[in-house]
This record gives structure tokens, sequence and C-alpha cells, in this order.
DNA sequence: TATTTTTTTGACATTGGTGTCAAACTCTCT
DNA sequence: AGAGAGTTTGACACCAATGTCAAAAAAATA
């Protein structure tokens, strides 16, 4: 009594099946058009009665494509490339194509030999940057040499409305600047992160014109260098918390920077928000399990993911006129760690002027 | 002038380059054994020469072989995927494998027939299993039917020496617990993570034999269910820590449901350590993140990856007698989180006893 | 009905490697 | 030198699909 094993059906099998030729059950596969309904119909009923699965080895030798896409990356936090990479999973899915992950590090010239050598190997269709790598010309230059389709995920001002996918870093920063003044706040801090992703400019950007436009005054000694990283919204934390004279709101440029400031302030033992209000962006996990919660700004990571995933699938299969979002805006999402002292002083100057 | 495209070359130009026939160039390729040392040479010269890439989807149709490995997964949290993921990719890169993630959800069928869909289209090459995946035996099943190599990343009990890779919750939480207890600590609670995970389980029985080789008493209110989200460690905090005779410190099975904890504890009062020590699991970035920082074990990850790799290539070549570890032991990383009360109540006892 | 046009289909070459097996070449040992 | 064993090499079939192009069938037109 032999195991049962199903011994895998080839296109040839299915062609003698649905009594065609193979060509057709090809045509059937990808969906070509002139087929007849009825022939149509009578290979999918041989395909799925032979339990057929077509072999991608097969099908990317000979029409020379491979169905691969890669996710070129820096390690820059598991939480942001996490959900990147489910969006983008997700939607390649969706339209028959598998994601490789590919992790760059060390010099320019490395990284750059090891995107051709895995490109021209697995014979990879298309590729998604990820910021910060975007900011390297190289690569993409040799994507461009190679003539390897690509998309950029960025909040990236060059916008070629062709190979990018943005998100309005700078916009939703002004809002929640301007919440803030809303509240009553006048002495706002401004956490930076590392000066060398355009992140960080878009969104110093947004709190300047906040402030700005609403008449308040910047102070250089309340914008504080960070790189993105925990220690570094310490280390700002101390600069910004130790005079007496501290702001009554600090706006930070990521959630763990946010998180390296609460850490100041506990230590010193001011209160969140009633002494001072803080803020992130990203909406990581962190934002909502720090004490208190942070306010911050959700990216539509995924949404971007899968604008991404459509965008490159249509460039590698020449398909042109789809119309996508431009410029997605993000989500402020409100939690403990805002209002409190400036939202009193307000209260009383609203007493006041009623009195 | 027309740009500068470098044709492919493939092995048949190696070969006439070379003087050889192409079987020989794929011996080279392939590191065959049997080939005159001057004539190897020879071909690799030939290679470079021409900036030679071997043609994946021809070998793997040639080969039935894809040198693709997948990793199977529940969402369970970005910074334990990343980290096994990081792992995998690194040391499949090394020896030519590429990963495919594959993510799972849905019911059971669901995830079988999907994993059956994609490992016959792709043709992969060998599995991952990721926990909590690992404790559905229909996938397990499956992938014996289909005769395709895995490897479980698990700390399951059910060892078999060849298919699992493990790692050792239960003494490092039993670890933990005797720390706590050296430090004078009698009064211990313990927030348990989802019953469903195997996990969950070790990391229980590694406390209970710690109070229990020191002679101290486990008190059944003061051992909460939790799902290892951070909400339920809110929920866990607030049952534990409602009662003026609350324990001295509260042993969390992952650091989400520490941080929770932590919250509820700033939330009424109490100092961290000084009134109530806190520990979590995992190391996770909220470990350091949270104030004060998480006291926190660090599970090798990323060695346990690197295991894992090297075990399924292993067995999808067919290699035999390599040795890797039985099971890893997971470290300890002490924080701001843990001492006091209990360690002052300690001193005050040994100060009496002096006196 | 005959002719033209369009749609549908299949024969066959092609993709770029690997597996099999036998031939050719070396080397050692009588 | 010749036999035998081991090493090195190549000819050729094969993997499972797609691309090309022409033939056959169906539909439209005269």
């Amino acid at each position: 009594m032999a195991e049962f094993e199903p011994a895998k059906a080839t296109i040839n099998d299915v062609a003698a099946a649905a009594g065609v030729s193979k060509k057709t059950v090809s045509r059937v596969i990808n969906n070509e058009p002139n087929v007849r309904k009825e022939t149509r119909e009578r290979v999918q009923e041989a395909m799925s009665a032979l339990n057929y699965f077509p072999n991608m080895s097969a099908r990317s030798l000979a029409s020379k494509r491979s169905y691969l896409v890669a996710m070129l990356y820096f390690d820059v936090g598991a939480f942001y490339l996490h959900q990147l990479q489910s969006g983008l999973l997700d939607h390649f899915a969706l339209r028959g194509y598998s994601l490789l992950m590919q992790p760059c590090e060390g010099e320019v010239e490395q990284i750059v030999a090891m995107i051709e050598q895995k490109a021209r190997y697995m014979n990879i269709d298309g590729f998604v940057l990820v910021p910060p790598l975007v900011c390297i010309p190289a690569v993409a230059e040799l994507l461009k040499r190679m003539n390897k389709p690509y998309v950029r995920i960025t909040p990236l001002d060059e916008y070629d409305g062709f190979s990018e996918v943005l998100c309005d870093d700078e916009q939703s920063t002004y809002d929640l600047a301007c919440h803030l003044i809303d509240q009553g706040h006048k002495d706002i801090a401004f956490v930076k992160g590392d000066p060398s992703c355009l992140a960080t400019k878009m969104r110093f950007d947004g709190f300047s014109r906040a402030l700005n436009e609403r008449g308040l005054v910047r102070r250089e000694e309340w914008v504080v260098e960070g790189t993105y990283a925990f220690d570094s919204g310490v280390a700002a934390g101390e600069k910004l918390l130790s005079s007496d004279a501290y702001p009554s709101a600090i706006v930070c440029s990521n959630d763990d920077m946010a998180a390296g400031v609460l850490a100041v302030a506990h230590e010193k033992g001011l209160q969140v928000p009633t002494d001072v209000s803080v803020t992130g962006f990203d909406d990581s996990p962190l934002a909502s399990q720090t004490w208190p919660a942070l306010t911050s700004v959700r990216q539509p990571n995924r949404r971007m993911a899968e604008i991404a995933a459509n965008k490159l699938i249509d460039r590698i299969e020449n398909i042109e006129g789809a119309e996508y979002p431009q410029n997605l805006s993000c989500e402020i999402v409100y939690r403990a760690s805002t209002e409190g002292r400036a939202a009193r002083q307000t209260e009383r100057e609203v007493e006041d002027c009623t009195v």
C-alpha cells in the first residue's frame, strides 16, 4: 500500500486532460485574451482536477520575469519596518508577487555591489526603497542602469509623481503644534531627529511654520538635536528640563525620544502632562505603553505600502493610467501626555476675561 | 552612441570563452569535485571576465531545487519577528538561500491551504516555523506529507533533537526569581502570558520551581492570567496593586505586560522599585525605554535563528553529522526596575542580626 | 455563397541551467 | 608496454513553462 503521493501535474498533463495544446493552457494560466470561454472553462476544470500549480522556475525562465520583488532597507527599527513589510507582503501577494527582504549595511560600494549581485542572480523584477536608503543616489543610479523598476517610500520633496510614495510629515507636525498652541501652550520645545534623514527636516519645518503662523517666537535653545534614539531623547530632556524656566510642551520627532524625555521628567519629579506636555511621532506600540501614554502621529504605513506595491507592479507590467493619491495624510492620536499646565493657564486667562 | 548595456552572459558564453563544455562550467559553479585545478581557474576567469551570474530560474528548473526557504509565522510582535528574521536572512544568505516571509492568519484550514499552494507554486525547499505556529499539528503534518524539511523555533518540550531549536525559558525565569529572592523578596507575584503559548507554561514553571526550592509559598491570588498584551498587564497590575498588602515584586511573562504593571504603579503613586519591583521578559527595546527601565530576560534570538537556518539547510542538502547546541540559555539584564523595598527590608534584617 | 477579417488554436523553437552516462585522459602497478 | 583503476570531461536529453508565427476556425462583409 503505497503512500499517497500526488504526482505533480505539469502543463502537459493539463493540456492532455483538457484536449488542448499546452500553449492554450498557458494562455488560461496567464489570463490572456483570445481564448474561447468554453475552452477556458475546460482547461480550468482540468487544472483543478489535476491539482495543478504552474512551476515558477519554468515560468520565469521562459518569460524572463521572476515575480520576485525586493524591499531594500536599513535597519531603522522593527516597528516601522514590520508595518511596511507586512503591507507590502499582502499587496504583492494579491498580485502574484513574492517579496524578498534585503537589509543593507556597510559602505555604499558594498551595498551597491550586493544589490547588483542579488538583482542579477535572482533576476528580481523590481525594488522598494525604504528611507533612509532612498537618500543614497548610487542605489537609484544602479537600479536605473540595470533598468529595474523601483518605488521609493519617502517623505522626499523631489516628487516625480511616478516612483515615490509620500506622506505629509510637515503638515501633521504643523497640526500637532497648532493643537498644542490651541491648548494655550506658548513655550514649546522641539527635539529633532537624525539630520541625515529627510523626515527630520520636514517635521521641524511643520513645527516652525505653526509657531510662525500663530505669532510665537521659536527659541533656539529650545530646539535640540537628537538621533531618533531613546538615549538622545534622555539627553534632550536633560537639556530642556534642567532649568526652572522649562518649556510647557516638548514636541519630539519620534516616540523613542519622547519616551526618553518622559523618563527625565519622571526623574526630576515633574508630572506629565501637569507640568510639561510631551508628544511623539510614529505612534509605535511604545507610544501607548509609556506612562502616561504619548500623544503621537500615526503615519499611514500600511496604506503607503499598498500604494508602493501597486505602483511598482504597474511599472513592472507596463500598466499605465492607474491613479494613486499623491500625498497621504497622517492621523494625530491624542493621549494622556498632552494638556496640563498650559491648558490650565489658559483656563485661568479665560476666567479672568469673563470676570 | 548606444548606451552601455552589458548583455547577460549565459553558461554557454562562459563555456565558449573558457574552451570547455557547459557541463564543466556547471561543475565549477556548484563547486563539484573532479575538476582539474587548472580548468577550474580558467572557467572562473571566464566567469568574472564576462561578469557572469548563473540564472536562478534555470538552475532550479533543472535541479528541482529553488534555493528558497520560507518563515511561517503569526504576527506576535514586531520586535521578536524582526530579530528572528534578521538572523535567518543573514545565515540563509551565507549559504546561498533566499528567505520568503509568510505571515499566517485565519482558520487552520486556510493556513494549511495557503502554505500548500505557496510551497508548490514556488517550490520552496524548506520552512522555519515560529511559535506559536509550532503548536498547530496540521501544519507540521502538511509539511511531512509534502516531504518538505522544516525546523521549529520553539520552547517546545517535545524535543526530537533534529527539527527543533530550543531556548531555556524555564531556567532563566527560575534564575530571575532566585535573584529576587536573594534580594530579600518574599512576596512575589507572577503575571502569566497567553495560555495557548508553550513559553507561558515554561516561564511559570521556572518561577514556581524557584519559590519551591527556596521554601517560599506561592500565593494563588498573586498569580494572574495575562495575554502578553500591554492592556492585560494593566489589568494584572490593578489586581495586584489595589490592596494594601501588595507584593514586593511582580514577575511578568513579557515586557509589554511589565510596562502595563509599571503604568498602574505610577498611577497609584507607588515608586518602582522602591515600593514594588517589576521584571519583564524578552528584553525588547521597550524594556530600556520605560521608566524605570525593566530588568528583563534576553533570549538569544539571533543565535537561535542562526542554528535554525543551518539545521534546515543541512536537512535540505542531506548533510549529516553537524553538531548544534541543544538548549540555548538566556541572559538576564538587570535594570532599575528591581531591588527596592525587599532589598531594604533585608538590609534591616541583616542589621538586626548583627546588632 | 464567396471573400475578407478577426478570433482562436497549436507546432515548434527557446529559455539556461543540471543529470546521466559514456568516452577520454591520467596515473599506478605489474 | 599494457592492464586496470580512478579522474576529468563532454554529448545529449531534460526540466516546464513562454514566445513566435502560421494555420484553422469563426465571424463579418460583400
